[in-house]
DNA sequence: ATTTACATGTAAGGGGTTACATGATTTG
DNA sequence: CAAATCATGTAACCCCTTACATGTAAAT
């Protein structure tokens, strides 16, 4: 039940249209809440029935563009769910029930992928990094902007993680592969 | 789509009914797959009008017991998975969201929160440190053993970057608190 | 005028969660 | 035999994904 907040956080930052507000996530909420246009306007649908945002249709603009602001029971309802204490949830990652697959019926062709992976995991690691240079060089004394650079430390600490887990499950798997421990059955 | 193959997986490493699978997953592959008996028997269902699996009725034992186990087509179809390659999926996360909202709206309780996300992380990475001694300790040449105790660094790692960022974030929370210098609008 | 790009939406389906329902065997 | 426990299953709902559809303005 995040989406509707991460709407509401990134409408409180800057007012904006549907298609902004998703061109936005693809490059700073997205990347721990991923969201589409679609999921996104029928949330902003949703929000706006419940007046916790308004739009104004902004004629002599491309499409049928609507600008979306937060009301003031959003802001109250966001507040709100702040104040709500959650439990962790807990994180699916298909790549580790593969590789406990691959413990039973053998690594095949997955140490290609697991590098695949780790290079995946580099990439966004230096995009994080740029993004750091880029926005936060001199953070300050804004305490918004502290905020969200620890967001993006968590982000580059994450992706750390399995640029490191990654080479090293690489290494052993290439040791079992060679040694052709691991069977087919 | 991995709940099948978690649960293909699961009943290789030992047949099971479903129930037995649900609570072998609490403890194993359910950390980075979780499922509940509903989504798993749902899911053996489907796997049985598949061919996948087979189910043995158990009589002579409580309930109406079944003995599920795999079937050939089910094995190959686990490797057939195992052979597509998936791009890495972006995990959500509501605390970085809720700390976002928090860089827009003030933090108000969340460093409590963020306390008790620290704790439940610290009792993660101390229950896998406990696994790790009780079924890793002499873990050997055993392939399958050593892809096991890889999985399980990975959540170890995991736990280990979130517990270091947690404190961290706390400490600069604390700072950005008692300074006053974030308030609530 | 037609095409391209922008912008908002609809529809179908999948997978997961939660709450509830039912069947069968032990236990007291 | 009643209650507790084990075991399987149903139903409703929610959110997300994917593919498709429609409307409006700018570009050529």
């Amino acid at each position: 039940m995040s989406l509707r907040h991460a709407i509401l956080t990134a409408l409180l930052e800057r007012p904006s249209s549907g298609l902004d507000l998703a061109r936005r996530f693809d490059r700073s909420i997205g990347y721990f809440w991923p969201a589409t246009h679609q999921s996104i306007y029928r949330e902003l649908a949703r929000l706006e029935t419940e007046q916790w945002v308004e739009s104004v249709p902004q004629p002599r603009s491309r499409g049928r563009r609507k600008l979306y602001r937060v009301l003031p029971a959003g802001r109250s309802a966001l507040i709100a769910w702040l104040a709500q204490d959650e439990e962790p949830e807990r994180n699916r990652d298909a790549l580790l029930v593969r590789l406990r697959a691959a413990s039973v019926v053998g690594p095949g062709p997955l140490l290609q992928q697991m590098r695949a992976h780790r290079d995946a995991h580099a990439r966004q690691h230096a995009e994080y990094l740029e993004i750091a240079e880029r926005d936060f060089a001199d953070v300050g004394e804004d305490p918004g902007a502290r905020l969200r650079m620890l967001i993006l430390e968590a982000g580059i600490g994450l992706e750390n993680h399995w640029m490191t887990w990654l080479s090293e499950a690489i290494d052993v798997l290439a040791t079992l592969d060679s040694s052709d421990q691991v069977s087919d059955r």
